[in-house]
DNA sequence: AATAGCTAATGGTCTGACCATCGGCAAATA
DNA sequence: TATTTGCCGATGGTCAGACCATTAGCTATT
């Protein structure tokens, strides 16, 4: 004997749904039948349909405008509103959190030294040169910074990592943030990152792996 | 003039219960008062109490029991969760998400070295002997396999790699079973598997990290 | 041609009801 | 006395129907 399956209305219209935003079914930006129509078609009542929805808008995998009906949002918008809860997180994970970040990018920067394509390497330097344009401008030197790093991402080619490491975007974004945050030190630390940034890139139009990975280990550290 | 806060119910709903979640007035494993009581208390609908607390168990804040009542779960699984909402969505990619399992694997074993307590090791080596002694028995000899390697995760004390990792199990696990599936190959493959694994825990017993890198990269290419 | 008003559709919310399950208690049983 | 059985109330899960606020699109007035 083992225990029983028992299932609960809402998971399995949850499993149904994401599934067919999985198989892209469902596309971004399409929007759904209306809830009293879905309701006559999974066969439930309003609320399990609803909490269904709702948990799912809490993901940000939908969305619901009043008067219009329920939209599949982007991909990607999901991870800003899971990581909206960062204020729950403890020090501890906090750190974590870092720790595995830096491992993924430098190694991300390891396989995009073997695997980064021309392309790839004209937008880094793109970014690069938006990060020097923008040293007066915070805003914009943050912008090319954070692209610079998911370009990396991007150049291993490999949909895991990046999605992995765009699920940490907004945390890496307000970090940027905070290690430029004092005034004083700004320009000097902005000037540093874009130095330790073009020894990157030159690693990786190199061709040469470890020392991607060590510049970018170096940087984050 | 600007655009009007336009409140939902359920998402200030929410709001409260995660601030008292955060300010530890509700502790892990506290229960909640009745659905109907709660209603009365936020002066709400059930309805709207109701997708407030799925969506929160959603999250894995809060788990509801028949019978019984809505409690705190305990240390925060939300991160953890969120991530594996993140690339569940993309999969599909079984060569990248091998390659995320071994760059995940042998950067863990690189901080394990570092950081692996007595009881760790010890631990890693009652699983290489239950390996050993299931030779025989391919059953055993993969939960023992298996367990390994989540205790190398955990024996980096880092939550989010552990958790991870776990992830990738579940996709990969049928792929293992595969890669020791030929009848001919079975024993051969089982002990060379075993005399890799022997290797990693000797680089780990060393606090050699580079090492131990190096032979979890190379068990599992 | 532009605006104001109307209408239907839709998500958001509330209420009341019924069901399945669980914990605990009392009665029946050994 | 100790164990089992059956029952009851509480609780989460689900359903159905209703009302509200908002939105888009159409219509008629200006």
């Amino acid at each position: 004997m083992r225990p029983v399956q028992r299932t609960s209305v809402s998971d399995a219209i949850i499993a149904q749904i994401t599934d067919l935003i999985e198989r892209n079914v469902l596309k971004p930006g399409d929007r759904l039948p209306p809830e009293r129509e879905l309701c006559k078609r999974f066969r439930v009542g309003r609320s399990s349909l609803r909490e269904a929805l709702r948990s799912l808008s809490m993901m940000g995998l939908l969305e619901g405008r009043v008067g219009e009906g329920t939209f599949v949002c982007d991909k990607g918008q999901y991870v800003e509103r899971a990581l909206q809860w960062g204020f729950l997180l403890d020090r501890k994970k906090l750190q974590d959190l870092s720790e595995t970040r830096m491992m993924l990018e430098s190694q991300n920067a390891y396989l995009a030294a073997e695997r980064a394509t021309p392309a790839d390497l004209a937008a880094m330097a793109d970014a690069l040169a938006g990060m020097a344009e923008g040293l007066a401008d915070a805003g914009r030197f943050l912008a090319s910074d954070l692209q610079f790093h998911l370009l990396i991402a991007r150049a291993t080619h490999n949909s895991i990592l990046y999605s992995l490491l765009e699920t940490t975007r907004s945390y890496l974004q307000e970090w940027i943030k905070e290690s430029l945050a004092e005034p004083s030190l700004a320009e000097h630390r902005a000037e540093l990152s874009l130095a330790e940034h073009r020894q990157i890139l030159a690693a990786l139009q190199r061709r040469d792996a470890e020392a991607a990975r060590q510049a970018m280990a170096a940087h984050i550290r």
